[in-house]
DNA sequence: AACATGAGTTCGATTTTCGAACGGAGGTGG
DNA sequence: CCACCTCCGTTCGAAAATCGAACTCATGTT
């Protein structure tokens, strides 16, 4: 297999992978979780060569991930904001804080709080199952190929 | 920023992606979470240079995502299995699966189906609040620095 | 006119990543 | 004892990704 063959591969982890699955792809992601926009904010804040961000963009609005907008004109200038299907990876993304909190933090504690409009408090993610409501943890699911 | 500084950036999904923030690194923890252990076994299912299998292991077990333990001796022989921190990634390769079941599947459906062992059924893994147990979206969350 | 801003593109040099072939330690069959 | 097989890697040269710095382009500001 190689990396242009991942997203043709029936598998749900592949195709996904084969979208989002690069180290910068995932650090501009969240920045558009934290309200980035603009490619000089991103760049800025990655500190990376401006091709690699440009090559990202593009590949993230041409998924679907991210929309290009035109928030001005003469000149007109564009940002990039997260479509729904980029905002479906709220999940990911927090789940991938998560597990850096837990095992990388320092003993300063992690370095960026969430908090849970709806019922005000601070949080940390929770999986769990859509059809109990418990919390999974991987030794209690069984996996097995769809139409068996 | 470069990709050896990523690590030691005070963001935790800096410090995650260092680790494993990368296509084969995802691809081999999918096939750890459906039980394949020996070298020889991921390198069938990915069908990659052996060298990357070899390089992303070594990587997997230098940061205590997976174990390299004995099975047999004469001649000694390894497998790979996931660690107390490589489990907790369950929810991390949940969430991707789940993203690309939703947006990637074509009419057949998923790939693979999940049973929760508990209840029985089948299910889609849903993101929660720790403090009051809602389902999360990105909208409901609002993130600060610590200590503010 | 000179300078600033935002959003890229281009370029050559450096790093990574890749596939294919090889190695080696020990079994198995004849 | 010799050939072959299995499992687990390593080595190496070629191909690709990444890098920083400079350049472009359209406009607005001093």
């Amino acid at each position: 297999m190689k990396w242009n063959e991942l997203g043709s591969e029936p598998c749900s982890v592949a195709r996904s992978v084969a979208a989002i699955g690069d180290r910068w792809t995932l650090m501009i992601l969240r920045d558009c979780f934290l309200g980035v926009r603009r490619f000089d904010d991103f760049q800025a804040r990655l500190g990376i060569s401006r091709s690699i961000i440009a090559d990202r963009l593009k590949r993230l609005v041409d998924e679907g991930v991210l929309r290009r907008d035109a928030y001005q004109d003469r000149p007109v200038r564009h940002e990039y904001r997260l479509t729904d299907k980029g905002l479906a990876l709220h999940p990911v993304i927090m789940a991938i804080v998560h597990w850096g909190d837990v095992h990388y933090a320092d003993e300063t504690g992690p370095p960026l709080l969430h908090r849970h409009k709806a019922c005000g408090c601070d949080f940390v993610p929770v999986m769990t199952c859509s059809a109990c409501n418990d919390p999974l943890t991987a030794r209690d699911v069984e996996v097995r190929p769809a139409g068996a």
